[in-house]
DNA sequence: AAGACGGGGCC
DNA sequence: GGCCCAGTCTT
């Protein structure tokens, strides 16, 4: 397929000179802030990164502090961007990177490409852009600006036509400036062959070659097979007063927001009297609560319909008093202040609505 | 090849 | 309410 891309190429680095926004990680593309940057963009907007990567990079300025931060603190700084093994993968490949590679990441596309986390993308962001190697790196927007400028209507959720791209980009990607090639791309998608609404297409440098311009098919491409619809349940999310403590636990290992604290979430929509019953059996003798009201929170393919209770603990059986005590070793649950929370304890958006109605003590 | 994995902004 | 974002990993 013929893309004409040794045109595009003029064009595109000189209208990227001019129309770069200004990003905290291009000040200065040192290796371990590209690295950074690229993770956290992993389907994210740059403007919802720019506030964690400065808090981040201050926090953890190089590759060292990073692969010996704890996974509590790694989270924290991650709280509210989603995707958390993203972050877990950072300290494991810093670690490697400690060990298997002097404390610098590689300068290679390959071995880039075997750290946790590092997909090709990625692995030709911080190749191209760090270290200046002509390697693609396709996302979402150089899939779209390059099958709309070949007018293709190629299934983009395709691993194959991915793969393909990528085979191509790599046969004509400039040698002298590959990372300002792929970024000027990304940034042409990201504010002018725009992905929502209709492309702004009379500020596009290559609209004279595109071939989705020229016979106004712009809106129909890319081609994206349907995604299944999300599957919805049910929960009831608890705020478990005590002496201005809160209840939090720990969510299981494995799956959604696996290993992240939460408030007590249960299965299905409690009415007050199966409430009653549940905190009854919790060992709680005595207790006043009421509604906290209907939340919705959305995931990438599960929507949870909550409803919450706030519940002020007055009185609790000796027999509860024991199996905190005793399963407290544990640390899979606790009860805490607010300040706490905010502090030290990961607790994802989803719970946000629930969270807003807890207090300093004092 | 398909599904899991967060959260938010825009239409 | 749906789409999709500077994707990666697992099954």
């Amino acid at each position: 397929m013929n893309y004409n891309y040794t045109d595009t190429i003029e064009y595109l680095l000189d209208w990227y000179d001019n129309n770069a926004r200004i990003l905290p990680w291009r000040e200065n593309p040192k290796p371990y802030y590209v690295w950074i940057s690229e993770i956290m963009l992993q389907q994210t907007r740059v403007e919802a990164v720019k506030i964690y990567f400065d808090r981040f990079i201050n926090t953890l300025p190089d590759i060292k502090s990073l692969a010996y931060a704890k996974e509590e603190q790694l989270l924290k700084l991650w709280e509210g961007l989603g995707y958390y093994n993203r972050v877990r993968n950072l300290g494991k490949a810093a670690r490697i990177i400690l060990e298997e590679y002097n404390g610098e990441l590689p300068p290679d596309y390959s071995s880039l490409l075997k750290l946790p986390g590092i997909g090709s993308y990625t692995a030709g962001a911080i190749a191209s852009i760090a270290f200046q190697i002509p390697e693609p790196a396709v996302d979402g927007n150089v899939l779209r600006v390059m099958k709309r400028v070949a007018g293709s209507f190629d299934d983009i959720t395709k691993a194959s036509i991915k793969k393909e791209l990528e085979q191509d980009i790599r046969e004509i990607i400039p040698k002298e400036r590959p990372g300002d090639f792929n970024q000027a791309i990304m940034e042409l998608g990201a504010t002018v062959c725009i992905p929502n609404g209709k492309p702004i297409c009379m500020k596009c440098p290559i609209m004279h070659l595109c071939k989705a311009y020229h016979n106004k098919t712009e809106m129909s491409i890319p081609v994206k097979q349907d995604k299944k619809a999300r599957k919805v349940e049910d929960k009831t999310i608890l705020v478990l007063e005590k002496s201005g403590t809160y209840y939090i636990r720990k969510r299981h290992n494995e799956g959604l927001l696996a290993g992240l604290w939460e408030l007590p979430s249960l299965e299905g929509k409690l009415t007050p009297l199966q409430l009653e019953e549940y905190l009854k059996n919790q060992g709680y003798s005595d207790f006043n609560y009421y509604s906290l009201g209907e939340g919705k929170h959305i995931f990438s393919h599960i929507e949870w319909h909550m409803t919450g209770f706030y519940v002020h603990i007055t009185k609790e059986d000796k027999v509860a008093e024991e199996s905190v005590y005793n399963s407290d070793i544990s640390l899979n649950e606790a009860w805490v202040t607010k300040k706490e929370i905010d502090e030290i304890y990961t607790l994802p958006s989803a719970f946000e609505k629930y969270r807003g109605v807890l207090e300093n003590r004092d």
